[in-house]
DNA sequence: GTCTATACTGAGATAGAC
DNA sequence: GTCTATCTCAGTATAGAC
């Protein structure tokens, strides 16, 4: 039934667009009531971020899963890089999906609170790790910023892999991060 | 009026809880209706970060006003070493709003998209200086670790300047770049 | 599964500032 | 008279309580 509701809200939201969709149609597309909708989704805003606590999972056990006695950032690009099988599977579709997140204030809201969710949780499986709060914190920070820059160019250039887009935007970092303060 | 609905609203937040204070109540206390209340405010979250745009503003306007041939994160480091002052000044106000934000997900949701709001803008601001665009989003997001890392700290311990915790945000940020990759 | 509170929107009327 | 702020009224949709 999760499935349905989601294969339904989403097929609104391309046809018509999220604020012109209403819960009640949603439901109905799926052949059940309004209040089954809310059943399984806390609001109509969740439904389009169904998955992103399996990612954030894989993200945390490949986290805890990594050898001891590495640096903190080693052992989130360790992480990242494991997760580049899910990621090239999902692309077909988080693309269009992302088409209409990003054309709906309500739900680019939601993304940046999944995006802060997604760091807090990084920031906790280093401190689990031993690392310090605000040096997990800071890690976890610059780490989704790699993330984001590697996958970023790695959809604008698949002819290499998302683990060399990781490489460069290490670089990058450290170029950046050797300027002057 | 727009002061007078924003102090009517924090006063019910800290006295009830965000939850529990509805947009009439916040309008009565103010001395006008409820509809006058959306005039002022698209949303009801959105009293909570009134003059968010201005402390935007002045990060982009201390971006665009670095002498040029500085790297991304020399200017950067700049425009929030010149945010010092207003920071110390807002600090007595900002704590208790931060304690109302922190215990209100529907609040906490909207500062995730203020500050992913934030870091588009620094992103622009990087941009329109001539920085390559991914290069900025790194930048800027990196930027913005380096800046919570550092508020935090100050925070923490206020015996040093801002200016102080951000070099040592900056040293570790570099060892953390300089790990193995 | 039913009922209700409340956030939010829209259109039009009123009143005061200039 | 024009402009702007507020109010009045009517309504819809989400979400939570029961």
């Amino acid at each position: 039934m999760r499935g349905r509701l989601q294969a339904a809200a989403w097929a609104l939201y391309a046809e018509r667009g999220y604020d012109r969709t209403t819960t009640a149609e949603i439901a109905a597309r799926a052949g059940v009531t309004e209040r089954t909708f809310f059943r399984y989704f806390p609001d109509k805003r969740e439904v389009a971020f169904d998955g992103s606590a399996e990612f954030m999972a894989s993200f945390t056990d490949a986290i805890a899963a990594a050898p001891a006695g590495l640096g903190p950032m080693e052992v989130l690009l360790r992480a990242f890089r494991s997760m580049e099988p899910m990621l090239a599977d999902n692309r077909a579709v988080n693309e269009p999906r992302q088409a209409v997140i990003g054309a709906t204030p309500a739900l680019r809201e939601r993304q940046s609170a999944k995006a802060a969710a997604m760091t807090a949780a990084l920031t906790q499986a280093l401190r689990d790790r031993g690392v310090e709060a605000k040096l997990a914190a800071l890690s976890a920070q610059t780490g989704m910023a790699l993330w984001d820059h590697a996958v970023r160019a790695w959809y604008e250039d698949p002819s290499v892999g998302l683990g060399v887009h990781l490489d460069r935007a290490v670089q990058a970092l450290r170029q950046l991060s050797a300027g002057d303060a």
